[in-house]
DNA sequence: CGGCCGGTTGAGTACAATCAATTCTGGTGG
DNA sequence: CCACCAGAATTGATTGTACTCAACCGGCCG
């Protein structure tokens, strides 16, 4: 982990959809919630620390002394115990560390290199304190984090290891999507396990159901980390098939 | 939904945990994270609504009026889709009605009768843009709401239906101790279905699960709604048998 | 060149979904 | 108060899918 002065870009950002405000220029795509001052502001906080592929940021149990907001990279969080159960993989744009009284909850490490904005938790407290929209826009982010979260226990619960993929897949295409990225082809930096581990079926699973996909000319792949929807309907049709589920009555009277 | 001033009681109630401030006495209770005063404040804007059992709340897509605060009773929340996933059961001192620019991304529906706060949007947007304190407790509740939903992901991702039902019970118990409930007797609100929908297995799973439970003695049910663990360490093993998946190398470098 | 790691492919098995029949339970009306 | 009914819950039998164990491939780095 290395350190350098934080005057190299213009500061660290949040990239999430308002709760309550209706953006008019928004197609599925995130917004920049933070304004210059406040990415100025918290570059008087920040120092920026690099992590190497593979690298742990840190560990669940440890004290949290810092919150970490995402340049560039991708990093997984996951469980830290015995069980590697993914939680979620954060881009840049997207904040890790949070902690439960004063304790990581979860377990960091790089998938790619990482470069990152490192906020002290204590200097972080203090400005939030004071700032009620810096506030109001972790806020933002948080509503974002629940929602992905709630997506991706939808995603585990889906019966077919086909329909985990598929759903993968498009969420990783909306992923670029929504920070603006390339969109023609996939880019997938993790590796199959840790896929995997995040949709909750083996790696042999994995493997095969990108086989499946391809083979029916549904995906196709240029090498393990990058590939194209071909057939977005298909696609569409196998993510359906996953959820159906019978049972459940109807909501009656108020 | 029936309205009636709101003096009855001392006003909305949030319990969650503190990410950064570790409070000497907690043994997984969750803490009031609001003060009088705010109760009192937010009191000023709520108006107490209620709901009869199944009766539904608000449906995913509708204009998001407002935000909710349970007094009393249990609610669901899933996707409205035909999908009926559910993403979480939310309790007393839990909040609902959370939005994507201005719109519901979930529907609510009473699992038992509900008695909640109701906090429109526009007056609560306006407490909280001037209010640092308040917006810091909110924050609180959805680092919360963000753990629970994750451990839910987790819950889900568990590979034997026994499993799945053991950790919910597990959940269900903690939650009960939490809120500082009564904990000699774990009390199952929704019903087997719901509990299908949320664990991610059929409901005739979830019924086998719970006839194996009983007869392999580690659980008694004393009806439909309520049951003891009566084999704590057997309950352990099970949550933890379902967790094994191997693969994964280990974090090298920094 | 050889070893290692990530990925793919194959065979057998176990578990839960499904379809279907039956029992239990709580609520309603006579 | 009881009989009845509808919905919930249970139980049974069958089938399909994904896990497991295991062998094998191929690229990358030392």
């Amino acid at each position: 982990m290395t350190r350098e002065p934080s005057n190299r870009r213009s500061g660290p950002s949040i990239l999430a959809i308002d709760p309550w405000v209706s953006s008019n220029r928004s197609n599925g795509r995130l917004h920049q919630v933070l304004s210059d001052e406040e990415r100025a502001q918290l570059a008087t906080i920040a120092s920026v620390v690099r992590f190497k592929k593979r690298a742990e940021i840190y560990h669940s149990g440890q004290q949290a002394r810092a919150l970490f907001n995402i340049i560039n990279g991708v990093v997984k969080v996951y469980s830290g115990d015995h069980t590697n159960h993914v939680a979620a993989f954060l881009f840049s744009g997207d904040l890790f560390g949070l902690s439960e009284e004063g304790i990581y909850a979860n377990t960091v490490e790089a998938i790619t290199p990482v470069t990152a904005y490192q906020l002290p938790t204590s200097a972080l407290r203090g400005r939030l304190s004071k700032d009620a929209i810096l506030e109001y826009h972790l806020i933002c982010k948080l509503c974002q984090d629940l929602r992905y979260s709630q997506r991706h226990a939808f995603l585990v619960a889906q019966r077919h290891a086909d329909s985990k993929i598929a759903t993968f897949l498009q969420m990783l295409e909306q992923l670029q999507v929504a920070r603006g990225e390339e969109t023609s082809e996939i880019h997938i930096p993790m590796d199959r396990s840790d896929i995997g581990e995040y949709v909750g079926i083996s790696l042999e699973a994995v493997s095969r159901s990108f086989a499946s996909l391809a083979s029916r000319g549904i995906i196709k792949s240029k090498d393990r980390h990058y590939l194209k929807i071909v057939d977005r309907g298909a696609l569409e049709k196998i993510v359906a098939s996953g959820k159906v589920r019978r049972g459940g009555r109807r909501a009656t009277g108020k």
